[in-house]
DNA sequence: ATTTAGACCTGTCAGC
DNA sequence: TGCTGACAGGTCTAAA
């Protein structure tokens, strides 16, 4: 779900609120949520670590922990963080009675001095948070893969709905080979006009597949690559070494544009997506193709179209974004 | 050498 | 009400 503004969302609310904090153990409830090392490693590994500094890469957050260890987390399309006030508990009761719900739903949190525990019929029990009750709804606490204990009571939880998401540790000297590959910052120095240029000379297939490309730009996903081709004026399917000087120049500022706004408002939540505190990002008021199919285009009001490329569904304005050159 | 289904997973919503 | 199919912020792998 994540791309890069949502991640840069979490990781500065990770940066202000957790970095300094010791991770006295971990809860692992979804094993292949961990990839590497296995699970008794991992666990033994990181018990006691102290959370030294977050940092974003593409879609990647990083953890630097003490020890020149690191955490290494990709939420791919469903994963977020939660972060828990101290007095929290976990219902082990659910595991018991029905290990088959604990291991597809996660388990249950819950608090002693909450006000109004509210149960479902369909869910075994919806518990609401006295903090922020509103926010803290059933994906949050029933679909955790992963719970971070801190010294000081708090718990992190890693929530996955369907189960995408890794979370790695490593050493330090794993991570030079293994990001190697990744194309340049969006929002970084390297990221240039004529990097960019050069990333898509030598590309025949369309931009859309080439702006999904990681090793081409790092962190732009099918929300933002939909959004920065609108503002650049570019139909998807053009071939990504013809496009002009000027379209090139309108496809780079497109993309810092898009991506600097994503950040501003908090990220796009059409689903799914949810900050540290369980709050919804407003950047979906600010769509101009994305998930817009039929609705009239915001400049000319032609309907926008809905077409697949790369098995990934694809908006943009046919006026705005004429096919030929 | 590229392109493209399939896999990994669960949830929601429209339509019948 | 219940079933079915389509679809959802991603990426890897195997087959065409």
């Amino acid at each position: 779900m994540p791309e890069l503004p949502e991640v840069e969302y979490t990781a500065r609310q990770l940066r202000a609120s957790v970095v300094g904090a010791t991770i006295e153990d971990v809860q692992v409830f979804w094993e292949r949520t961990i990839g590497h090392p296995d699970i008794a490693q991992f666990l033994t590994q990181i018990k006691g670590e102290r959370i030294e500094g977050i940092r974003r890469r593409g879609k990647f957050l990083f953890v630097d922990l003490s020890e020149q260890l690191f955490l290494s987390i990709h939420r791919r399309m469903t994963g977020n963080f939660l972060l828990l006030p101290p007095g929290w508990q976990i219902d082990t009761s659910t595991r018991e009675s029905d290990p088959a719900l604990w291991l597809v739903k996660g388990p249950i949190f819950y608090h002693e001095q909450a006000e109004f525990p509210v149960s479902t019929a369909k869910e075994k029990v919806r518990v609401m948070a006295p903090i922020a009750p509103q926010l803290i709804a059933r994906s949050a606490t029933t679909h955790c893969r992963v719970c971070f204990n801190f010294s000081d009571g708090r718990r992190l939880l890693f929530t996955d709905p369907r189960k995408f998401g890794r979370i790695e540790l490593w050493n330090g000297a794993h991570e030079q080979e293994a990001f190697a590959f990744m194309g340049a910052e969006p929002l970084g120095p390297q990221f240039t006009l004529t990097a960019l240029a050069e990333m898509l000379a030598n590309r025949k297939t369309n931009i859309k597949t080439a702006l999904l490309d990681q090793k081409v730009v790092a962190g732009i996903g099918n929300i933002y690559a939909d959004e920065a081709l609108f503002n650049a004026r570019i139909h998807p399917l053009r071939p990504a070494n013809t496009l002009s000087n000027a379209e090139t120049q309108r496809l780079h500022a497109g993309i810092i544009t898009v991506l600097t706004l994503g950040i501003e408002h908090g990220g796009t939540s059409f689903n799914d997506y949810r900050n540290l505190w369980g709050e919804v990002g407003n950047n979906f008021d600010h769509m101009c193709v994305y998930q817009r199919t039929k609705q009239p285009c915001l400049t000319c009001t032609t309907p926008i179209e809905r077409i697949t490329i790369a098995q990934r569904s694809t908006h943009y304005c046919p006026t705005c974004q004429p096919e030929r050159v």
